[in-house]
DNA sequence: TTAAATGTAACCCGTATGGTTGCATATCGT
DNA sequence: ACGATATGCAACCATACGGGTTACATTTAA
């Protein structure tokens, strides 16, 4: 949802959108949008304004801004967690492999968000527009 | 918590091993262990026999099991699934965006495959048994 | 000053994961 | 053959999480 409502951002081009706007346009409730560009306010992704007819744009041009910022910035829970299975009993494989899988799952980790870095907003922009092919300013 | 059973199988190498057993070295209940085993039977991991002092046994030497495996066997849900925004709103870059994010997220999933790939079941075990260095049979 | 927008809190809901109990069934060992 | 043992399976509960919804105070441009 991060990606779809900067590519938004980014599709206006600097210009401010509202929540209510960027909440029509994602199909979802303005409070939600409002909840993640904080999310994306502290990140430093945009810009957002209070008051009447403003609203949030984007703070980097596109080309700065890729996938695995907007996860890093997003993600809360790491997919790759270990339920961290408690002590209680002294022994087995359990206590060892953990340290193990904590050293895998990092580097799936890494691998994950190196992946993610390859393709920047401005990119996906390129393909929307591409694919929808239309004219900037008019989003119907 | 696949991974973790997987390597305790393969650390018991072709011995059955009950799911209280099991259980026990993850710290769960019997019953998660047995549904999970339930899996991995069908993905062809593992073989079990009903009755007295039996239990489950790995058929694939752990060279021959790496996590990608394990993860397409296990995983239910996809991590980078779109939302489904329905349709609903005739326009916005909302719809547009689905295509592209569709390739972006896929391209992503087999990147994450093939790091997973990269890690097979022995060699998890092989780093079990280092850093715990314990001897085989007797995991307490 | 007023309309319009954000910030924020407080709920609800659907889904997923894991835990728990209980019981029928199959099978090994004696 | 029989009892002990372990799985298969169903039902239910607890928790966490993402997202949706409503409501209200606050800020700001016009």
């Amino acid at each position: 949802m991060a990606v779809q409502v900067l590519t938004v951002l980014a599709y206006k081009a600097g210009e401010p959108v509202t929540s209510s706007l960027l909440a029509a346009s994602v199909n979802t409730n303005p409070v939600v949008i409002r909840r993640l560009l904080l999310v994306l306010q502290t990140a430093g992704f945009v810009e957002t304004r209070k008051g009447a007819s403003v609203g949030s744009r984007l703070r980097l041009p596109p080309q700065r801004i890729d996938l695995a910022q907007i996860y890093r910035a997003v993600e809360t829970s790491e997919p790759f967690k270990l339920p961290q299975r408690n002590p209680k009993n002294p022994c087995a494989v359990g206590h060892c492999i953990q340290a193990a899988l904590v050293q895998v799952f990092a580097a799936t980790e890494t691998a994950l968000e190196r992946e993610l870095a390859k393709t920047s907003l401005a990119h996906i922009l390129g393909l929307v527009e591409k694919s929808c092919g239309q004219n900037r300013k008019t989003p119907h």
